[in-house]
DNA sequence: CCCATATTGTAAGTATACTGTCAATCATGA
DNA sequence: TCATGATTGACAGTATACTTACAATATGGG
């Protein structure tokens, strides 16, 4: 319990949940890009691939609350995408200040490819971890980021993806 | 196990330990920012900061060894620390490449005076849970990153710290 | 119908977090 | 000693992740 920097450890920082969800966070990035190197798709981009492949049509916005991304680091997530030819982005006839997002054909294929390596690498985040510790932990970790929703910048809204299902296209 | 895009959900995302490990992260950045917003630091300037404080004298490559943040990145972090006149960067007498990091007057009352506000963000990111379980997560978060310390591209050697003492000033 | 308000995408600015590369310097072994 | 290789800090480049601001567009109430 410091309460002098002259009692700081540098315990203070190693122990502190804050920390290890950081370096926890490196480490899996660092693994991601490891297994997935041949496909040069970013964690974040591959999930941007499946929530646009599992919502044809979304908008940016509605995109933004599913994978509970910043609507402006999303913005240069997309312009990636589509500059890799990965997504195609078409402006709505119904509202214009919207633009649809889709899946090409290559980023279809690549989404297909790239799975098992996804797989490898969270399976590889949890391997040292005996597997009853595994199960604990994803489920802990599951609990505690939906009970803190509301305190991260972005809230994940699942539902959001719904919305423009009822407005079609 | 989905294996071709047709089938994928956003269970292929939510599930995933990398997604939960960047949604906790991602709370945890906000808590922290929220919490500390009086004192204008980021979790990585605070990290820094207590690091230099328990090794007076350190350069930045060690530095990055014992915080586990990349070199580069630091270069930056030090950069604002030093902008915000809150560390010094002094030239070393034995060894013309390097710069020794002190905490200023300033630096040392910052650090001292934030402590409970880090105190309470630390608190606040695990507090949905129960004590018990706040504790299984804290235990396996803690084994997890230690057995995957390698994994990451910047390794923790806290020992490393210890060498500059040796060599002295 | 029109005005206030909200939404959408975009942009600029800051801060991590990594990849390289580079020059200056240091340390070592032949 | 001197040439080789390693280390240090700096820089450029890419990619998240957030903030605020803004123009274009939509929407709703009066």
């Amino acid at each position: 319990m410091p309460s002098k920097p002259s009692h700081i450890t540098m315990d203070a920082v190693y122990t502190a949940p804050g920390y290890l969800f950081r370096r926890m966070q490196q480490i899996a990035v660092s693994i991601f890009v490891e297994e997935c190197s041949a496909f040069d798709l970013t964690p974040v981009q591959y999930a941007a691939l499946v929530a646009i492949h599992t919502h044809p049509g979304i908008d940016a916005t509605r995109l933004s609350a599913v994978i509970a991304f910043d609507r402006s680091t999303l913005g240069n997530v997309i312009e990636r995408l589509e500059s890799k030819a990965l997504i195609e982005r078409k402006p709505s006839r119904e509202d214009k200040r919207v633009k649809l997002l889709h899946l090409t054909k290559s980023g279809a294929a690549v989404l297909r490819d790239i799975m098992p390596s996804v797989e490898r690498a969270q399976l590889r985040m949890l391997q040292p971890l005996k597997p009853a510790d595994r199960k604990t932990l994803l489920a802990l970790l599951t609990q505690l980021v939906d009970l803190n929703n509301e305190a991260s910048r972005v809230p994940l809204r699942a539902e959001d993806a719904l919305e423009h299902l009822g407005k079609s296209n």
